[in-house]
DNA sequence: ATCTTAACCCACTTTGTCCCACTTTTCATA
DNA sequence: TATGAAAAGTGGGACAAAGTGGGTTAAGAT
């Protein structure tokens, strides 16, 4: 279980250090991929956990399914986690989620989340406590 | 049930001795979350307690609900008890609640809340005895 | 052949964990 | 009610692990 944001930081070679925590659900491969959505992140899947993803992608029954399956296919990098608990993010993952030094691991159960840090403070501020009191109401918690 | 508040303090390594009434209620290892709302604490859970509470959020039917789930999973951090009784407090989460060294441990029946002592008794004054009459009238109570 | 890139190795700083010790409070029993 | 023992709450030192930076070598591309 993926849980918890952690600080940390892009040296200039392209490496990043997962958080300890997260070493037990990886082992020492994991699957980099880009997200879905208008925020741009990566994701990081274990490989079992990524084999759950594509089997379920792979059962879409919409027109464009073999579109989706590409894109995350084609958007997808297999990395080996270093003696140093490190992975190499590829020059064009990125880009993709415009990660410079200063980036947030983010584990959301199954897989983990690799942010620009101000993009992360900027996506977590818009959820306001008004809407998360807003969905405890409903929760009637 | 975890009942009572207790004044206790967070030492320079960012630790918090639990109170004694809850070791029972809590096992080895807890759940500590951001809260939900203005008035800016966390939560502290139980292993079981915390499953309750993920299966609850993720039943949401609103259209921000992945974002919800997001904010609960990342602000969620596993935390072990040590030989005395006390759990580390991780940097960003004591950030969030603006902790301190003087803490207030309050016990919510499923629930431990942690606050900085003068949030907590800034909040609790705030609750005038007109209010909470309010609230009994309405239960009928 | 040369340049760039990734893998591997080593080193340093900070943080967390483990262990022990001290003080205060609680509680049972004399 | 006095008193000793146990438990609760707190503090801090030593060590291990986490996080970071950088140099060197091997592989691939131009």
């Amino acid at each position: 279980m993926l849980l918890g944001e952690y600080y940390h930081s892009l040296d200039t070679k392209g490496r990043l250090n997962l958080p300890s925590k997260f070493r037990g659900d990886f082992g020492e491969t994991v699957i980099i991929t880009k997200s879905s959505g208008e925020k741009k992140c990566l994701w990081v899947f274990s490989l079992s956990e990524w084999e759950a993803f594509t089997d379920k992608i792979k059962q879409l029954k919409i027109s464009y399914s073999s579109d989706i399956v590409r894109y995350f296919l084609t958007g997808a990098n297999e990395a080996t986690i270093d003696k140093q608990g490190r992975i190499m993010i590829p020059q064009n993952l990125r880009d993709f989620a415009g990660l410079d030094k200063e980036v947030v691991v983010a584990g959301v159960l199954t897989k983990a989340e690799i942010w620009n840090k101000e993009k992360y403070v900027a996506a977590t501020s818009e959820l306001t406590g008004e809407k998360i009191e807003e969905a405890m109401r409903q929760l009637e918690l």
